[in-house]
DNA sequence: ACCGTCATGTCATCACGTGACATCAGGGGG
DNA sequence: CCCCCTGATGTCACGTGATGACATGACGGT
């Protein structure tokens, strides 16, 4: 066989953003991803469950990376700093060029869908950095509560990283932000706040507020 | 007019919830859910943008009477305690009947679909809540932070309260969780965590780490 | 030359979601 | 009393996303 040939996922997830950000995400129908990597819409969908998808799937890579640094922490690291850890493989993975994350970023924001996704995918992180503390020993509620803030403190730190004015290492972005999280919940805790428990209302999932049918 | 009839958006919503229940949420149909209504499927659309919002309406709601309890706060409360107060509204409202919250987050916890839109729906009242504790002085990047810790707090106590064996106050777990997030927090920080540099991959976006196109 | 596998194309089919238009009920104001 | 306005709904048509079933063609090994 001759040259390499870039394969057809590279090609569509190009051909993609390409088109993503030149019209827009709902603005582009697969059939034009497609079309653009000379496949078909069917091929697409063989490579991608989703149109989205083609946006996030490199995010499988960087779960392993982060779960690889924070098993290769010493055992006597708290779970808040192990976290950290992880964050720091995760800032080291993309922090690479902050041009294109800017780029992908936009496309993101620009539509609800993309960020559902994106949430999601940092969801699951959480969950497997969870499962990763809990391997070493955590307990369950508290190392979901770490994985919980650690991402806290990447999405504000990525968010404040990609919105800047001047290139700076994501990583110390991260460090800072949560350096920041220390001191916030530092402060002294009141007495119980107590709200009246006026509830006509019902809530029925994490967000449901539903009034109740008489 | 006669008795009260209830509106078409009750119906829709309870005759989802049922067929959800029993046949999972894919396999049911807009027209199905319409049906037993007793309206079209092209009426449902005219209630729910979505045939996944028909279980989140609620959450404007929440948003609202969350962001009521922030701006009721002392100015000298601080950020996360004025989050913690937010919090508490929400429990407030949700908490009253864990039985139907256990229903919904079955059917929720059985989707990909559904997980994305309620995370989304979270990260919106983050950023609302954000949004409030700027408006009563704070730094953005400290606002952002409080807020997605404040969620982090909520999702881990809802989570826990919703799965717990025995009936417990949604408001009470939230303070447990709460405290231990400030106790996570409070140990030593090391020196910086110091990953090499490697990045021969190239992260695109947030979870994005795509092989660099030779 | 044969065969198995893998990637892809082709075709058919569903379900979601939306725009355009028609219909009907109720409520005023002439 | 009639007209008209308004809001909610039904009807129809359509584009798009996504999936299953089957055919095809390239490649590599035997």
């Amino acid at each position: 066989m001759g040259r390499w040939e870039p394969g057809a996922d590279s090609r569509l997830r190009e051909a993609a953003m390409e088109l993503f950000l030149d019209r827009g995400f709902e603005q582009t129908m697969v059939a034009d991803i497609a079309e653009r990597a000379g496949v078909t819409a069917r091929t697409f969908f063989r490579h991608f469950t989703d149109k989205r998808e083609v946006l996030f799937d490199g995010s499988p890579d960087l779960l392993e990376r982060s779960l690889a640094a924070l098993e290769s922490a010493p055992a006597t690291t708290s779970v808040l700093d192990a976290v950290a850890l992880a964050l720091d493989a995760v800032a080291g993975l993309i922090g690479g060029d902050r041009e294109y994350s800017k780029q992908r970023q936009a496309v993101i924001m620009a539509n609800p869908e993309l960020q559902e996704r994106e949430l999601i995918k940092l969801a699951h992180m959480s969950g497997a950095l969870a499962a990763g503390l809990r391997r070493r020993g955590a307990e369950a509620s508290e190392a979901e509560l770490a994985a919980e803030a650690g991402l806290a403190v990447y999405r504000v730190a990525y968010a404040q990283w990609v919105d800047a004015a001047e290139d700076g290492d994501l990583r110390d972005v991260i460090r800072e932000s949560m350096a920041r999280l220390r001191s916030l919940t530092a402060g002294a805790t009141p007495d119980q706040p107590s709200t009246a428990p006026d509830s006509d209302t019902v809530g029925t999932g994490v967000l449901q507020g539903v009034e109740r049918p008489s």
